[in-house]
DNA sequence: TAGCCTCGTGTGATTTTATAACATCACGTT
DNA sequence: AACGTGATGTTATAAAATCACACGAGGCTA
């Protein structure tokens, strides 16, 4: 529990270079846009998938899927990891969401529609996750690839540091 | 076991754009190098971590915790995990060794000595993981953080794909 | 040399993360 | 109504990682 627990600490902050904001409204967007994605595509957003998106749109950070598991049984659906590992690998293959590899934790995704390769900053004090876009060919490692004629399909970046906000406090 | 097996099986390749070498000398030379940067730094690389290391870089390519730890208890220590995790965060922590975050798994350093951040490519046919270098800042995302006054510590880049050798075969 | 401290090792137990396997149900098609 | 497909639910189990505690080897100091 100790890393999750640590998220956890941190509820309703949104901040690293973004201000609070209206965070209902950005939510009911956000799932709004998915709805009307997956119409568009012929998937299914049943409603254990919306839900599932909906708290990683709330929560606003990333969550094991055991937390998720948790939400989703208290909302109603099953108790059982199948549960929350299935709607969780529907909205990363969609790209709803994103795995944080470094932390074994489900980010929702800031960018949806936009097809594009995540790119993550984790403050390893406060654990607050934020997804920048990264290009598609990145530099060196695109490079080597060519030479030993790798063929690149889905790039992991995730940089590990200190935050902004954490950086003032531990100065201060 | 399953990604475990898959990865045991392509027992002695060394390949994606590497020749085949005289791998005993090279792994002797590598153990003798860690060797003598431990004793340069005054730490203690005790049988265990002589092992795991040595383990690591005959295989040559990213082996699980548990793989580790049986290789390890086969060879006379311990048998329980901490025993290889404890072996894997000393090598890890001192640069000998990386985890693949996308496999949970670790291999052997390519640049030992030189500070350096890794850069995996990971072929999703036969899992093979090559490890290139990546200079420090990192474009897109090194630029990102200045942005929001993040502070990289550590970066994780990780791509995944198909390796040269697979794409013949798929095609042929 | 005895006492003490630190670090490394070994073990048992447990926690956390993830999948396998199988039954059932909802929906659309035939 | 019969069927196929995909979603859900459950039980069980696997895989990855950590906790907690005992012991022991080496260096240090007194």
């Amino acid at each position: 529990m100790a890393r999750a627990n640590k998220a956890i600490k941190n509820t309703s902050s949104v901040n690293v270079g973004f201000e609070a904001h209206d965070h209902t409204a950005c939510v009911q967007t956000a799932l709004q846009a998915a709805e009307a994605h997956c119409v568009a595509k012929g998937l299914r957003f049943t409603p254990v998938r919306r839900r599932t998106l909906e708290i990683l749109l709330q929560e606003h950070r990333a969550l094991g899927a055991y937390d998720l598991l948790k939400s989703l049984s208290a909302s109603g659906f099953g108790s059982q990891p199948p549960v929350a590992y299935r709607a969780i690998d529907f909205l990363v293959k969609n790209e709803f969401a994103h795995k944080v590899e470094k932390l074994n934790a489900f980010i929702a995704c800031n960018h949806p529609g936009a097809p594009h390769s995540p790119a993550f900053m984790i403050c390893r004090s406060c654990d607050v996750v934020v997804e920048g876009m990264s290009g598609p060919a990145r530099g060196m490692i695109g490079k080597a690839a060519n030479e030993v004629g790798f063929k690149i399909e889905k790039s992991i970046i995730e940089v590990e540091g200190i935050c902004g906000s954490c950086a003032e406090q531990a100065s201060a």
